[in-house]
DNA sequence: GCGACAG
DNA sequence: ATCTTGTCGC
């Protein structure tokens, strides 16, 4: 597995992540659909840590987007970059994610991200600033709310609210699975909301959780124990 | 000023 | 994120 290094002029404080931010943050693409829903290659990234050895592993897992089948895998190693500030998460993970999407053999296609891209305190979320490092289209995928406000989505799987800052549609929740707690999708990089949603639906014919992220969280969770002895 | 807060 | 058993259900 791949060892990563901290960059030379890594961030180390929160004044200089959030200068970093607004220096990136205008060159998001916002204009863009993306590639179409089920068609080409879809990406998985997600991290693990060893609080213990301040160590985390990224992987990233291609997907075919039709059949849903594993194309390629990639792991990597390195140190914490950053400590876990909400709003500054992307400092914490994107070297080492960036050496994951390195190692593999083929494009990633779409990456689809576990967090958020615009859905951000500052509308520059991991999927946004993953997107503007590499160039790649990126989703941002959430688990939870975050800071912001929604309406409940009816109970069908593919529902969804706007989810809101202020009066700003900044993402969805996207109801995956019927009568299940929904997802939060906001756009990262190169592609529009409604394609993010279509990609997320595309996603999960079975579980809450796109298979792009439930593949990647189980590979870096085994590449970590096998990582730390 | 104080808490809340993706992973 | 992570600490953690059994248990209910398809």
């Amino acid at each position: 597995m791949k060892t990563v290094r901290v960059p030379a002029g890594w961030p180390a404080t929160e004044e200089q992540a959030r200068a970093a931010q607004d220096e990136l943050r205008g060159r998001v693409v916002l204009d863009e659909p993306g590639p179409p829903p089920g068609t080409g290659t879809v990406t998985g990234v997600d991290v693990a840590y060893d609080d213990e050895r301040d160590l985390v592993v990224a992987a990233a897992v291609v997907l075919d987007a039709a059949s849903l089948r594993v194309v390629a895998e990639a792991t990597a190693v390195g140190q914490v970059s950053f400590p876990y500030v909400p709003g500054l998460l992307a400092f914490r993970e994107i070297p080492t994610v960036l050496a994951a999407l390195d190692t593999l053999p083929c494009p990633p296609g779409l990456v689809v991200c576990d967090g958020y891209g615009l859905a951000h305190p500052r509308r520059f979320g991991l999927a946004s600033h993953l997107g503007v490092l590499t160039g790649l289209p990126t989703i941002g995928v959430a688990k939870n709310p975050f800071t912001f406000a929604y309406q409940e989505p009816g109970a069908p799987r593919g529902s969804a609210s706007p989810l809101l800052a202020g009066a700003d549609e900044v993402g969805r929740a996207l109801r995956t699975r019927d009568g299940v707690k929904p997802v939060f999708v906001s756009v990262g990089h190169r592609v529009s909301l409604d394609h993010a949603c279509a990609h997320t639906l595309a996603l999960t014919p079975k579980y809450r959780l796109p298979e792009t992220t439930r593949r990647a969280d189980s590979l870096c969770r085994r590449a970590l124990q096998e990582a730390t002895p």
